[in-house]
DNA sequence: TTTCAGATTTGTAATGATTGCAAATTTATA
DNA sequence: TATAAATTTGCAATCATTACAAATCTGAAA
């Protein structure tokens, strides 16, 4: 989901990260749309308005907003790691087709689970492959 | 969880799989063990009993049981690719401490999720991550 | 049994994502 | 301005996976 932050650079202080130039358009990126990117995704966007980017920066700065909490790491797939700025608790959709990441609500909350009675749980993710709706009315299925 | 399949030969030929060795061998591990292995898993495993066994080969074989629909992958951790042989939809816990990945069960069935309407679901995970009972135990979590 | 084609396995090289690391650059402080 | 600390960068190293062609195995036909 689309997170309404007034102040990217407050935000970032907040969370206890310097806010440069490469971080903060980094975290717009993430912040200001849909589509749960990759590293390359972020890398190729941000390199026409940032010449000296490296790719280094990228995963470096990512690795850094995990740290402090502000990015979770999605796994949907197990050829491409992507990024979310959203860290509550939603499930991720991939069209098989199309490639698009989406997100959608969970109903009820999470159920508890007896078998993990005593553990502590930290992460969690929910994850549903397929076609979406506008792929299956281009195609057959 | 353990599959009870009387019969592996069997099982792989009804799935329109020749039962070679290593295919036996291969699924054995994935069916007889809670482990959830990895290709690294599989190959140590097996390297004494098969010592010709090349770690192509149990690429090769998953991709193949994959396509057949006799397993599943998790990709619960960026780092490491994990199959499991039950394909059932369950969810899958990682201990951040001990490292293994355990099965529990989800209670209620999956919701249906309103925005969704109109795509085609084939595959669903749901992954938990934390620390296991014993670990909190064994430390200060 | 021998022969031969097709299926399977193997070893090695190539690929591609991620990380390690040291130098270069930038920023903050005195 | 001078200096130290933080950040970024570029490139090499690592590691999982895949591509590919040669070697081996299997099963049917002769
Ligand atoms: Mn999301
Ligand atoms: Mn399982
Ligand atoms: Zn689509
Ligand atoms: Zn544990």
């Amino acid at each position: 989901m689309l997170l309404k932050i007034e102040n990217v650079g407050q935000y970032l202080r907040d969370a206890g990260i310097k806010p440069s130039i490469q971080r903060l358009k980094i975290f717009e990126i993430l912040a200001k749309s849909y589509e749960h990117p990759t590293v390359e995704n972020i890398y190729t966007q941000l390199s026409p308005e940032i010449p000296t980017l490296s790719k280094t920066t990228v995963y470096n700065t990512l690795k850094l907003f995990q740290k402090h909490g502000l990015v979770m790491v999605i796994n949907i797939e197990d050829n491409e790691t992507r990024y979310d700025a959203d860290t509550s608790f939603h499930g991720h959709f991939k069209c098989n087709v199309c490639g698009k990441v989406s997100d959608f609500n969970i109903p009820n909350t999470q159920p508890l689970i007896e078998s993990l009675k005593g553990s502590l749980i930290t992460e969690s993710h929910y994850y549903l492959k397929g076609i979406c709706a506008k792929c299956r009315l281009r195609t057959d299925n």
